[in-house]
DNA sequence: AAACAACAGTTGTATATACAACGATTAAAC
DNA sequence: GTTTAATCGTTGTATATACAACTGTTGTTT
């Protein structure tokens, strides 16, 4: 009772069972049903559906990534690297680059060294600087990964129009803005 | 030169720099850039910006959270127990609520046990269930955050108007059905 | 050119998350 | 009613991430 804006949030259906005591009530509500209910305000609805969808898009390109050992991070370093096409870029460049800002990108690289995708030296013209560019391994495996990621990315506009889409890059850009 | 529809991906600009030997090319494009480019398909093009739009609510909400040594995570089961009204909740149950359907309700519940924020105690109905429930002072920190979150949602569609939130929330809905 | 500040990465530490194995409880099968 | 299977949480282990302190390099000031 104390916030009528937050009080509502998330409140629920309720099955009764009839015990000894108490009703119990049991609630099934999920996610998914709180997103489409009317019982939430309208921006915390749009928040919690952007959040929801981009963590459901997440989890299904770990999915495609699992079998090859990568990190959906990992994957997006190397989808840079290679639209560099042999420049090799420094640290700082990758991290502007990425889906996450991602406070240690040294360590998600050592990774990338690990498997041989990715290689790393001294920028020379400013030692400050590391170089990293990726192998033919990694290009190898990336090439692999086109059809399914494409597939995926088809997957998720799958039911919507072209216009949709558009409009939905709109929207989110103007968010941004 | 592998495949067309990943090969230009996060293509750049380039800087033309004259060195003694080689034409050194530095790149200036950030993902915002990217995703509001040209060269991507409309597909991947919409999942980055999916993402990334995302990931910058996120960090806006921790932000907000940070002063009160709250994840985000955290934070959201606390709503979802004060949605619950006094109602305790199973651990699934709260899970099923999540954004983020998170391998470990349980350490997560430990923590907000720690700051005295829920109370933890197994259910007599199923003794395989723990009750869960928020305490008066998960509560009163709940209202000091409902301001500033409400702002923030608030924030985070100021820039749609409300024929086009509703849009967004449509076409986020599509995407995932 | 010496001192200071800014920059680019790295490393340490603490915390968070993912994943699988486990224990306890309840439900189902026979 | 005993065995088997399913459910609900917890714990161990490995990895990932956040944040701050640190090293080495370059740029700026005087």
């Amino acid at each position: 009772m104390r916030n009528t804006t937050f009080n509502i949030f998330l409140s629920n259906h309720f099955k009764n069972y009839s015990t000894f005591v108490h009703t119990i009530v049991v609630d099934t509500m999920k996610i998914e049903d709180i997103i489409k209910s009317k019982v939430i305000s309208l921006e915390l609805k749009t928040v919690l559906n952007l959040l929801h969808t981009s963590n459901i898009v997440q989890d299904k390109t770990s999915e495609v990534l699992k079998p090859f050992d990568l990190s959906s991070e990992q994957f997006n370093v190397l989808r840079i690297l290679r639209g560099q096409k042999g420049v090799p870029a420094s640290l700082s460049c990758v991290q502007e680059r990425m889906i996450c800002k991602m406070s240690n990108t040294t360590r998600l690289v050592d990774k990338l060294i690990a498997k041989d995708m990715v290689q790393r030296s001294i920028c020379e013209n400013n030692r400050r600087k590391v170089d990293i560019v990726i192998t033919q391994k990694g290009l190898d495996i990336l090439k692999q990964l086109d059809a399914p990621m494409k597939a995926l990315n088809d997957s998720v506009i799958e039911n919507l129009s072209t216009q949709e889409t558009e409009t939905l890059n709109e929207l989110l850009d103007k968010i941004r803005s």
